[in-house]
DNA sequence: ACCTTACCTGAACGGTGTTCAGGTGTCGGC
DNA sequence: GCCGACACCTGAACACCGTTCAGGTAAGGT
């Protein structure tokens, strides 16, 4: 059969995740599904509503069904850091439409309005940074720096300080 | 007299005002100097550390005299609002960096490493979010949404809640 | 007067996102 | 069984991008 929407996202993912989201080009994803770049439109309006559909099918793993706010931003950390560069691509394509997730929903109604976004806004950094700092050392620059068990304990604090804060609203 | 560096930084925060940071190409850079591409290869290893210096440009312009870390986050908010995609740019290069800069080493001082580290990636989160959405509405798209003034307000609330949080610890 | 150095030119390389005219095969209706 | 519509794709092109390189030009110190 050829190729559907949700083909596309898939070699993209698969792209992402094996090149990085600097080298996550339209034609690098047309060739991973053998055909031609300009195919990939015919599926997607342009490169920025794809990376929107990649962030969708990465935050879409986050599981919502409990009650416990630093659960959802424990799997939501999971999800973003599940693939290279995740946080990068998610944090981009929220950017453009802060409030319409499902996430920031999720927690709002646990937190209200400003506890979730702020909340949010610090799960996506975390995590970027996060991300860029463990590359940099794959990549033997700054081989110093906290060690991944570090990072968890600094999010896991992160988060703590914030909940503290609006549980004392 | 011919360019020096800071004439470079200096030409690229002015073609990053005007045309945005998706523009800010070296070619507009050296179109900005009347002088060749390559020319700017003179001042600047590449485009990455070119941005890290605009970065190191617009945040130094934030006072770290204060006790008062909501005022230095309103500071340093100030500094990233002031130019158009200024947060991008910013939390971009710190991303790389982060825990070498002097706000967040200001910011440690008066709360703590987790604290600082929360509240500035709360900031940049914040900033960068508000930019996309003023951007887009002056754009056209996207004409609803929160007003200027209650971004402002939604910030202040953000920042308290983290240091709300903090004093919890 | 000479040499070093800082700055710049101009051309090129390989890559990028995106558009467009046209081709091909499959599927539903007659 | 035919035929039109439509989804999907090709192949070429356009205008840009970051970066490199060999060479040129002028100023400043010795």
């Amino acid at each position: 059969m050829r190729n559907s929407r949700s083909d596309v996202v898939a070699a993209a993912l698969r792209v992402l995740d094996a090149q990085g989201l600097e080298f996550c080009s339209m034609r690098r994803v047309a060739a991973e599904l053998d055909v031609q770049p300009s195919a990939l439109y015919h599926h997607v309006a342009d490169k920025q509503t794809l990376l929107a559909l990649m962030a969708d099918e990465i935050v879409g793993t986050v599981d919502l069904g409990g009650e416990n706010p630093a659960g959802i931003c424990a799997d939501l950390r999971r999800a973003l850091l599940g693939i290279r560069d995740g946080a990068d691509v998610v944090a981009t394509a929220s950017a453009f439409r802060l409030g319409a997730s499902a996430v920031e929903a999720r927690l709002g109604e646990l937190l209200g309005e400003d506890g979730a976004r702020t909340l949010l806004l610090y799960v996506f950094g975390h995590a970027q940074s996060t991300q860029t700092q463990l590359q940099a050392r794959e990549l033997g620059v700054l081989p110093d720096g906290p060690s991944p068990v570090e990072l968890d304990a600094s999010f896991a604090r992160g988060v703590g300080i914030i909940l503290d804060g609006v549980r004392a609203d």
